[in-house]
DNA sequence: ATTAGGG
DNA sequence: CCCTAAT
């Protein structure tokens, strides 16, 4: 109950007058029943706005006459009409009381339907439809983003207009009305404000601007609560504890991520570069609000999602290694509640998914160059953590307790399994694997006090705006008995046991060692040339030398104004290509004597 | 474990 | 860099 308060005082912090709304008569509106209310809550929704459309209509039609300009006029209209703010704060929280619980929640209209709904709803919409005005063929969009308010609002302004009762207006300029602000969550970023604008244009070239809301982020999933680790099933039972009827954690793969997600947008540097590193808890409406949103109040963000926050910090002397753990955090949970769960039941649903991962036990995978260490008595140096090598690229990563691992979800808590289903209670279930959490240490090299950028500083430049690995909270309409856990189905992409390794493009000094190599080598050999030339580079493996080699020649094919990166010598490129055409028609021999440099040029001809 | 090649 | 198939 407080949640929803808190909610719809945020929803009404700026207030609406009421008063001059004619309102239809009590009898009348009585007759809607809560629970009639809750269902059709959508269409009160959206009739009431389209009852603000039509008020902004009318005074776009004031503002018209004593302006040009009126493409704000509905915006500037109820900014400009203070006076008669606060009746509609009264009505909402009477309706509020009267609703019966908590879970049917009929007037205390949540974010998540809010932006639902009105997602669904989308374009098209006659937004005068009901009002009894004549207007027809309004564009009517409505795009995710901050539909809120005007929801809070729509059902005040629907309880007055049930029965589709006349109004909304003898003398339009009578009416004020205060254009509430929309309620977003914590950092949601101006773009998605600024988008958030629904226009609404007739027929004769005006429009006025509402929130908008992409209809095609309806996407909702089954509630579920499942945990996941090494394709094989990890239940936590306490994660549904509490959460089961309201909420739950599902893992889903990256692929099915995408599907509720804004496109991706260019982000200014600093956010890039602190995408990763940041990324926490995101509020997803089906579209509304998405990971990526949530770049700017890092601070906040930092208590708020650094489950396990400051935890480490090493000095060295000598030989030691020294890092320093900024923060481990768990990006990989996915949290489906329905839609008509409250933002409180939401915190709520995560702080027990995530305590339930860490009141189970969870153990510290460490990875060194992305690859897992699975051998805990080698040593740092041994792993090839020498910090002269390899610079900051110990990883650390959080996993199921081993006693979690192995349990096939059939034969657990009935709550796992479909109740209404029974062929699926013989199929085995699994729950999908996911990266439970994923953290980047710093390793300082001896004797500097150089630090080593980040490894999710480093590959956030690399990630696209709607990257991974981040917790995502998306809302769903489905039933919450639809409990369901997920079958199995695919091997997961990566988990901990593979983070991508960090980015590190070869140095001129590195390309000619290679192009040496291979020269003499030919290729075909990665392994000699490993050996030969890369072998105190354990961060270059053989396969990474074959791909570089196929880039360089890609390189060395391409004009000099279609290259990236720290430029290559031609010089260099040249042999590389030389070399690639050489071996192309000499295959290195089995086990044969290789071919050294000067007898390839040689062969070569002169126009090498 | 290596190599080759597509992504 | 990753992933996978083929050796």
């Amino acid at each position: 109950m407080h949640d929803r308060e808190m909610v719809v005082k945020r929803m009404l912090y700026s207030d609406f007058d009421f008063s001059s709304f004619p309102k239809a008569p009590r009898s009348i509106r009585r007759k809607v029943s809560s629970s009639q209310r809750r269902d059709d809550v959508d269409c009160g929704m959206m009739r009431a706005i389209d009852l603000l459309a039509y008020v902004a209509e009318k005074l776009q039609e004031e503002e018209g006459e004593t302006s040009s300009n009126s493409i704000n006029a509905f915006e500037e209209g109820y900014y400009n009409q203070n006076r008669l703010a606060g009746k509609i704060k009264q009505e909402h929280q009477a309706n509020l009381a009267s609703s019966k619980s908590p879970s049917e929640n009929a007037s205390g209209v949540s974010l998540e339907q809010t932006q639902v709904s009105d997602c669904k709803r989308g374009r098209g919409l006659n937004p005068l439809a009901g009002c009894g005005n004549k207007k027809e063929d309004c564009d009517f969009h409505v795009e995710s983003g901050g539909v809120t308010v005007e929801t809070c609002v729509v059902n005040n302004v629907d309880a007055g207009l049930e029965d589709g009762g006349l109004i909304s207006l003898k003398d339009p300029s009578q009416l004020h009305v205060q254009c509430p602000e929309p309620v977003h969550l914590d950092g949601v970023p101006n773009e998605y404000r600024n988008r958030s604008k629904l226009v609404c244009r007739d027929d004769d070239e005006s429009y006025c601007e509402y929130y908008k809301c992409k209809d095609k982020c309806n996407k909702s999933y089954s509630p579920s609560l499942t945990w996941a680790g090494h394709r094989r099933a990890v239940h936590r039972s306490k994660c549904f504890e509490g959460t089961k009827t309201d909420g739950s954690v599902k893992a889903l793969d990256r692929k099915r991520k995408l599907c509720c997600r804004y496109s991706p947008r260019k982000h200014e540097t600093l956010h890039k570069k602190r995408r990763l590193s940041d990324k926490g808890l995101v509020v997803n409406s089906d579209g509304g609000i998405t990971s990526e949103s949530v770049t700017n109040s890092t601070e906040k963000r930092e208590s708020e999602n650094g489950v396990l926050s400051d935890a480490i910090g090493l000095h060295s002397e000598d030989s030691r290694v020294k890092f320093s753990i900024k923060s481990l955090r768990i990006p990989e949970l996915f949290i489906e509640v329905p839609e008509t769960a409250t933002v409180g039941s939401l915190k709520r649903t995560v702080m027990e998914a995530v305590s339930a991962l860490l009141d189970d036990g969870i153990s510290i995978g460490v990875t060194v160059q992305g690859r897992k260490v699975r051998d805990d008595n080698n040593t740092l140096s041994q792993t090839g953590l020498s910090c002269r090598e390899n610079l900051g690229n110990l990883g650390f990563t959080l996993e199921p307790g081993p006693e979690k691992l192995g349990v096939p979800l059939s034969s657990e808590n009935p709550v796992m399994s479909k109740p209404t289903d029974s062929t699926k209670l013989s199929e085995r279930y699994y729950i999908r694997s996911f990266d439970l959490a994923r953290s980047a240490a710093n390793c300082v090299e001896n004797n500097s006090q150089e630090l080593v950028p980040y490894q999710m500083d480093i590959s956030a430049d690399e990630q696209q705006p709607s990257s991974d690995s981040r917790a995502m909270v998306s809302v769903s309409a489905l039933e919450p008995e639809a409990l369901a856990i997920v079958p199995f189905k695919e091997k997961p992409k990566r988990t901990e046991l593979s983070q991508r390794r960090i980015r590190r493009p070869f140095s001129v000094t590195e390309v000619e060692a290679l192009v040496n190599a291979v020269e003499e080598l030919g290729t075909g050999r990665w392994r000699d040339v490993k050996l030969r030339s890369f072998e105190n580079e354990s961060h270059r493996t053989y396969v990474d030398l074959k791909d570089k080699w196929k880039t360089l020649v890609h390189t060395a094919s391409i004009s000099p104004q279609q290259r990236r990166g720290e430029p290559v010598p031609q010089e260099l490129l040249d042999r590389v290509l030389a070399s690639h055409r050489y071996w192309s028609q000499h295959p290195p021999k089995q086990n044969g004597k290789h071919q050294d440099a000067a007898t390839m040029v040689t062969e070569s001809g002169p126009s090498m």
